[in-house]
RNA sequence: GCUCCGGUAGUGUAGCUCGGCCAAUCAUGUAGGGCUCUCAAUCCUACGACACGGGUUCAAAUCCCGUCCGGAGCACCA
């Protein structure tokens, strides 16, 4: 109201940062501090998917003054084996990204503390050890029948109990359940398994447990004992909180605020699976976590994609519960923003086509200057000592064939076959611009799609490390030189 | 099959809780133009959507019902 009697451009600044800003969040209540907490699997480093929840449960936790807690589910072996390393790469990437968790929790380092609350459970009655072929109780329980271990004493369970515990029984032989509605019209909520027995040693805790929690159990119960206020999480766990609402309401706790977000879909990438990039990275069909083909958080970051870029990409994507599938060039954009002020301009001659320049002096060498970047002139000059070759690119060089062209800053040629003709100085309007290069270092720029190599200006090799500009190119970050003076590259994108 | 979600321009999103200020926001994209010795950046303009059908109402993107389309769960995975 107020900004409408300030006037016009107030309230169009007003909308243009509420587009950079997360919608409120239902608080229960005011005075209750809020906690938020990302539960990741830890069997691979953070990728786009996972950025999204970092980003947007982090910057909740930072809009309300909460804290950020960073679980690492890590309660199958088996199954979803954790690796010993992604622990801390994924830390590594929330880090990164700009979220540092307030708090880390592992599970597998409190397992006894959900042992100590199934016990709790068997001894309300809640519960029970189920010694059922899991075919037959999948039979009894899709009609709605109970098993004939549901109605077992107290006693009995936790004699059974105590023997899953001492490993006497094998694999499959036992688990224990919690007593829903063995009649819930939802069949998946029917009585579910809370442990099971998994003999594997696990990469951090070893042989120790042979009892493990499934993801319901041990997820809800850490949520409670870490004072979460605010679940969000993919719609394919919806049913979690139908499951986890039986056990809340029998120790009598109240439940955490939950928003449910679709699935998020990357044209460029598909489904994203830690567990298939694991796969290729075995294969050798990927060179590892980073490699600029991957939707990694590392590769990236390797590929000079700025974090705040991913930031805003990720809010823009708000919090919603349809699957949405969005471009890549949307980050790119974000990104585009962010680098281009600081991004040093160079030139890139990919395919390069070497051309002897007819009708100049070869004696005389003429010194180009290039601005660093074309808005700052006061970022200073780079220099291109030219004779009478010239490397330009392949694409140039098929394009502007029998043509006139001007290189940049130096002169204006014709191309022919594999040689040019000087033919002035004079810039005349619609005449092409093409970079070039006297000489220069190997370089090969590595992108999603392809390697590139060529020629790079020899600035380039005090850029490592930094996000450039290749005009005509596209930008990308200079990443190291090889052994033999070679620069390696990273396409970020157009 | 059973259970549960969702459907605003090419894409993402705001608005939906508490119907009117919505001839629907912002971004991206595409097209055209200005500037520029980069096909970048930047500036300007244009394009483009409430899935469909009923109902309630003076008034519906917003509430109700149905249809269609899409997705998820139904594991001793997370």
């Amino acid at each position: 109201m107020l900004a409408n009697s300030l006037g016009y451009s107030v309230s169009n600044n007003e909308k243009k940062k509420r587009d950079l800003i997360l919608p409120d969040l239902p608080l229960k209540n005011k005075d209750q501090p809020l906690v938020m907490r990302i539960a990741p699997n830890p069997n691979g480093p953070a990728t786009i998917g996972h950025a999204r929840g970092i980003i947007t449960n982090g910057e909740y936790a930072r809009m309300y003054g909460g804290k950020f807690i960073l679980r690492f589910d890590d309660t199958d072996p088996r199954t979803k084996r954790p690796l010993i390393d992604a622990y801390d790469w994924y830390l590594e990437d929330c880090r990164w990204l700009g979220y540092n968790p307030d708090e880390i929790v592992v599970a597998s380092d409190r397992i006894p503390i959900y042992y100590e609350y199934a016990k709790k459970l068997i001894e309300m009655g809640k519960s029970y050890v189920c010694l059922c072929e899991k075919d037959d109780f999948k039979r009894l329980k899709d009609n709605g029948k109970p098993c004939m271990h549901r109605d077992q004493s107290v006693e009995e369970n936790l004699g059974h109990w105590e023997r899953m515990l001492s490993g006497e029984y094998n694999e499959g032989e036992a688990v224990l359940r919690l007593k829903t509605d063995i009649n819930d019209k939802n069949p998946a909520l029917r009585d579910f398994v809370i442990f099971r027995i998994i003999y594997e040693d696990h990469p951090r805790v070893g042989d120790k447990y042979c009892v493990w929690p499934m993801l319901d159990f041990e997820s809800g119960i850490e949520d409670h004992l870490l004072n979460v206020t605010h679940i969000i999480r993919g719609k394919d766990l919806m049913d979690a909180e139908r499951k986890q609402r039986f056990f809340y309401n029998y120790f009598g706790w109240e439940y955490p605020i939950t928003i449910y977000w679709g699935r998020i879909k990357i044209y460029e990438f598909g489904k994203i699976s830690t567990s298939s990039i694991k796969k290729g990275i075995e294969e050798g069909r990927y060179i590892g976590w980073d490699d600029p083909r991957l939707p990694t958080v590392r590769a990236l970051k390797k590929r000079g994609i700025d974090p705040i870029a991913i930031k805003n990409f990720v809010i823009g994507l708000g919090v919603n519960r349809s699957d949405i599938s969005i471009s890549m060039e949307n980050l790119y954009a974000e990104n585009r923003k962010i680098i281009d002020n600081r991004a040093k301009r160079y030139f890139f001659v990919n395919d390069p086509i070497k051309l002897q320049v007819k009708g100049i002096d070869s004696s005389i060498e003429k010194n180009v200057h290039l601005p660093i970047h074309p808005s700052y002139p006061e970022r200073g000059y780079r220099e291109l000592k030219a004779k009478d070759v010239v490397f330009i690119t392949g694409k140039d060089y098929n394009k502007y064939m029998n043509s006139i062209v001007r290189l940049k800053g130096l002169f204006n040629i014709k191309i022919d076959k594999n040689e040019a003709f000087y033919v002035g100085d004079e810039i005349k309007e619609d005449m092409p611009i093409i970079h070039w290069l006297p000489s220069g270092l190997k370089m090969s720029v590595l992108s999603p799609e392809a390697k590139y190599d060529g020629l790079g200006e020899e600035g380039l090799k005090d850029s490592i490390g930094e996000v450039v500009q290749l005009e005509r190119f596209g930008y990308a970050k200079i990443d190291s030189v090889s052994n033999d003076g070679e620069i390696i590259a990273y396409f970020s994108h157009k």
